[in-house]
RNA sequence: GGAGAGAUGGCCGAGCGGCUGAAGGCGGCGGUUUGCUAAACCGUUAUAGGGGCUAAAACUUCUAUCGGGGGUUCGAAUCCCCCUCUCUCCGCCA
C-alpha cells in the first residue's frame, strides 16, 4: 500500500508509474482528489459535531453534580446525535471505499526498472555457467523422471488431478535432500535464521503481503465445516454468509445500519432477498493455503515494533506453496514446471530504508550460490515494470537453463518491497537515537530456491547418454552418498 | 468438545462510570553532576486521522484508539452482549 500523503502530492508521479506497468491510471485511481477530499470533509463535519458531543456531555456532567437541570442540554445533545446518525453511512462507505482504492495500487516501480510491458522487455542483467554440452539428443525431465521411476504423474493424477506430482525412491530422497542442502546453506553460510511456519493463514495475513484483495483467485481456501457467529465482523457486499431457519447460502448485498439486505445464492433454482439483523448471521471461517512462505513470515511481526538494533532481521523458510493459478490454464502443461503444489525455501528480510538496496543484492546473492554450488547455468534477469509483481519495486530473477526444452526457465524472484507490504502489514521499526518516531521496514524476499524447479533443473543438466542422473557434489551427502541415479527397481 | 481465568502504552503493571490518553515502574531520549564510565537527580517520551499554520517541518487544535465489534448511558478502559486469542483443568487425538 502506497501512502496516502505520498498520493495525494504525488499524483502524476503514481499514474506514471501506473502507465509504466501497463496499468489505467484512471480506472485505478478514479477521481482520486475529488473522493479525497470527499472523505475529508465528511471526516471534517463528523468530527466537529463529535467534538461538540463530547463537550455537552461535559457540561452535562457539570450540571448534574451541582445538582442542576440539565434537560436543555440534553436536547441539545439528542440533535447533535440526529445529525451524526445521517452523516454516518456517508462517511462509512466513503472511508471503506478510499481504503479499498488505496488497497489496490499496485508499488511504485524504481525508476531503474526498464519500462515495458512483457517478459520480452525484461533485461538480463548476468549470465553463469557453462551450458552442458550433450553428444547425445537431451531429454526433458518427465521424459527422464519417468523413465528412471522417480517422477510418477499419471499416478498423482489420480490421486489429486493435474499439475501434481509424485517423487518415488531416488526422486523422493533429492527433493528432500535440495530442502535440507538449501536450508543449510542459508543458515550456515549466509546468515538466515531457519523459520518453520502455519501452512494455512487467515485473510489478514494475505492482505498484509498484498495477496488479497486482488489475487484471491490465485489462492486456494479452507472453509471449515462448523457455522460460527462472528458479529464482531466488518461486512462487505459479496460476501457469503448463512441465514439461520433459510437453506442455502446468502450474498451480502448491502449493509443498512444494523441489518443486512441478503440474497439467497446457492442453491439457485429460485432467488430472494431478505433483510436481516447482522447479529443473527453465520460465517464459515475461511483459511488460505499459503502461495509461498513470504505470507506466514514476512507476517510474523505484523502489527509490531521492531528495535532497530534488530535489523536486517533474515529468515529463511522451507514450505510448501499452493498455488490455484486460474489464469494459468493451458500453460506448461508437461512436467513439473507449473504445478498446484511445490516445495520452496523463501529468504525474507526486514530491513531499514537505507539498506534494502544492498541487502536485496545480498538476498539475490544468496539465491545464486545456490545455483553456483549445483553447478547449474543461470542467468540474472532485472524485471520490467509490466513484469513486476504487485507488490514490489524492483523484482530480480534468477533463471535456471533448462537443456531438456532449450531455454532458461525462472528458479528464483527476489523483490524488494519496500515500504509497500510494511505498511500494509504495519510493520514498523524505531531507530535508536533519534526522536524515534517509529517508521514502516522494507521488506524484501526471494526464492533460494524454488525446490521443484531446482529438482528438474539437476534432472535435465545432469542427464548422461544411458539416461541416469548425476548427483551434483554438493549434493550427495544429502544423498546418503548416492553419486547416480539410475532406473529404479520399484515403479 | 466441556469448565474456569485473563487480554491496558516499547515492556511490566494499576485503574473498574466523568477530573484517565490512561498512576507507578522498566526501557528510550534530553539535561545536571562527574577527569571518563557507572550511579544519582531533573525533565521528557503512544499511534493514526482531520483542521489551522508552514516551502516543508516544528507547533497547535480536534477526533478515534485500553484484544475486536455492538449495546446501555448525557458520558464507558470501567456496566451488558457477541467474537477472537492466551492460560489452567477435563475429554479426544498424531
Amino acid at each position: 500500500m502506497l501512502d496516502l500523503g505520498f498520493v495525494r502530492g504525488n499524483l502524476e508521479l503514481v499514474e506514471e508509474k501506473l502507465r509504466a506497468r501497463g496499468a489505467d491510471p484512471a480506472a485505478l485511481l478514479g477521481d482520486f482528489l475529488t473522493f479525497d477530499q470527499a472523505r475529508r470533509k465528511a471526516i471534517t463535519n463528523t468530527e466537529k459535531a463529535k467534538a461538540r458531543l463530547n463537550q455537552l456531555s461535559q457540561e452535562v456532567g457539570a450540571l448534574k453534580r451541582t445538582g442542576l437541570d440539565a434537560s436543555s442540554k440534553m436536547e441539545d445533545i439528542r440533535k447533535v446525535k440526529e445529525e451524526l446518525d445521517g452523516m454516518g453511512m456517508v462517511s462509512l462507505a466513503l472511508e471503506l471505499g478510499f481504503r479499498d482504492l488505496l488497497a489496490s495500487i499496485p508499488n511504485l516501480t524504481r525508476d531503474e526498472v526498464p519500462v515495458g510491458l512483457s517478459e520480452a522487455d525484461n533485461l538480463t542483467v548476468k549470465t553463469w555457467g557453462e551450458k552442458p554440452a550433450f553428444d547425445f539428443e537431451a531429454k526433458p525431465h518427465w521424459e527422464l523422471g519417468k523413465s528412471l521411476g522417480i517422477l510418477d504423474l499419471e499416478r498423482a493424477a489420480k490421486l489429486s488431478g493435474a499439475r501434481f506430482a509424485v517423487y518415488m525412491g531416488a526422486g523422493a530422497r533429492l527433493e528432500r535432500a535440495l530442502i535440507s542442502f538449501m536450508l543449510d546453506m542459508h543458515t550456515e553460510k549466509h546468515g538466515y535464521t531457519e523459520v518453520l511456519p502455519p501452512f494455512l493463514v487467515n485473510s489478514k495475513s494475505m492482505f498484509g503481503t498484498g495477496q488479497l484483495p486482488k489475487f484471491e483467485d490465485d489462492l486456494f481456501k479452507v472453509e471449515g465445516s462448523g457455522l460460527e457467529q462472528d458479529i464482531s465482523r466488518n461486512l462487505s457486499p459479496g460476501e457469503f454468509v448463512f441465514v439461520p431457519g433459510h437453506e442455502g447460502m446468502f450474498v451480502v448485498k448491502r449493509v443498512i445500519g444494523s441489518d443486512v439486505e441478503v440474497q439467497l445464492c446457492k442453491p439457485k433454482e429460485s432467488t430472494y432477498q431478505l433483510t436481516v439483523p447482522k447479529s443473527t448471521l453465520l460465517y464459515q471461517r475461511k483459511l488460505y493455503l499459503i502461495p509461498t512462505a513470504e505470507v506466514p513470515v514476512t507476517n510474523l511481526y505484523r502489527d509490531e515494533i521492531l528495535d532497530e538494533a534488530r535489523l536486517p532481521i533474515c529468515l529463511t523458510a522451507y514450505t510448501p506453496c499452493f498455488r490455484a493459478e486460474a489464469g494459468a490454464a493451458g500453460k506448461d502443461t508437461r512436467g513439473i514446471i507449473r504445478q498446484h503444489q511445490f516445495q520452496k525455501v523463501e529468504m525474507v528480510k526486514f530491513t531499514r530504508p537505507e539498506d534494502s538496496d544492498a541487502e536485496h543484492e545480498k538476498l539475490t546473492r544468496n539465491a545464486e550460490e545456490i545455483l553456483e554450488t549445483l553447478g547449474l547455468p543461470y542467468r540474472r534477469v532485472l524485471l520490467c515494470t509490466g513484469d513486476t509483481g504487485f507488490s514490489s519495486a524492483k523484482t530480480f530473477d534468477l533463471e535456471v537453463w533448462l537443456p531438456g526444452q532449450q531455454l532458461y526457465r525462472e528458479i528464483s524472484s527476489c523483490s524488494n518491497f519496500e515500504s509497500f507490504q510494511a505498511r500494509r502489514a504495519n510493520i514498523r521499526y524505531r531507530a535508536a537515537g533519534a526522536k524515534g518516531k517509529p517508521e514502516f521496514v522494507h521488506t524484501l524476499n526471494g526464492s533460494g530456491l524454488a525446490v521443484g524447479r531446482t529438482w528438474l533443473a539437476i534432472v535435465e543438466n545432469y542427464q548422461q547418454a544411458d539416461g541416469s542422473v548425476l548427483i551434483p557434489e554438493a549434493l550427495r551427502p544429502y544423498m546418503g552418498g548416492l553419486e547416480r541415479i539410475t532406473k529404479s527397481e520399484v515403479q
